[in-house]
DNA sequence: ATGGATGCAAAGTATTTGCAACCTG
DNA sequence: CAGGTTGCAAATACTTTGCATCCAT
């Protein structure tokens, strides 16, 4: 559980160890990113960077993001289809999500018996489990009490419920 | 709960009521898909499908598929990155997956207590839940026991395991 | 015959990559 | 100054779509 200062400061350090070195563009895509609270679109951490230096390109915020991700400091999601989207790895724990398919807002949340249960069904299968992704689609409180936009963003067709 | 030959009967009946035709390509292909008893690609089923009639285009087959999936016949699933695979619905009670990230294995499970446990979850965020999408990514017991393939398949970067 | 379906190629998305110019260490 | 990095455009991978032709009804 570090701040985003010691995490900027982790990974100069891991550039350093790799041989990688730090550019403008790199000072400003990580700080922007590690500022952010939510899931983000490579297209939304893009437009944010520009605010702060426009002339940055969208192939380095894929390279950077990609960078970011392999040393642990992002998460990648794929939520329904669509655009990858990440989050910031460090200050939260394992969790999964709830996707609200009208607005598209992501909730987050851990149940620890259901990550136990996930293990069980693992073992049962005799099958050495490495991750998993669990994603509850629906609508939120927000959209299910407002009568209009029936705009059914994200989703795609995941596992149809009982 | 229904046989190929009552399914081939639903899809043709679907498309005299929306006045859709019946083609040449189109049985092949839906005869193709309600046979297969796995997960297949696009790319897999247009392959099986030539090799009834050749000349069936991938357009067609998209089109087709995606009908399917639209009548509720095929169960559209995106493992990992890479091409989305269908699977049929019918004979087929709800269920979940474990995917083996090393030879692509695909394996169907069903836990009543998880499923539950998510009407839960959601209801405490007060959510209505529509569908969800729960995949277990790991080594499966034959790839366990074989030293050499380290191929490492599917997979992208679910959610980490804790 | 007539409007939906097909094959083909072109267009779309989302993301990656080759390359020459550029900048960090 | 050497080699990693960048922006740009082209290339990928998967899927959809426009259009002239074709064919089921």
């Amino acid at each position: 559980m570090d701040s985003p200062g010691q995490v900027l400061q982790r990974v100069r350090d891991e550039a350093r160890l790799r041989n990688v070195r730090w550019t403008n563009q790199r000072q400003t895509i990580v700080e922007t990113f590690v500022a952010s609270d939510d899931h983000l679109t490579v297209e939304e951490l893009h437009r944010r960077v520009r605010l702060t230096d426009p002339s940055v390109s969208a192939a380095t915020v894929y390279r950077t993001i990609n960078m970011l991700t392999e040393i642990g400091v992002a998460i990648k999601r794929q939520f329904g289809s669509g655009s990858a989207t990440f989050e910031r790895s460090f200050g939260k724990g394992h969790h999964d999500h709830l996707v609200c398919t009208m607005c598209g807002a992501i909730t987050e949340f851990n149940h620890e018996l259901i990550e136990t249960l996930q293990e069980e069904v693992a073992s049962t299968h005799r099958f050495v489990l490495k991750s998993h992704r669990l994603e509850l689609y629906g609508i939120c409180a927000l959209c299910r009490d407002k009568p209009g936009s029936e705009t059914e963003a994200p989703g795609e067709s995941p596992t149809a419920p009982r």
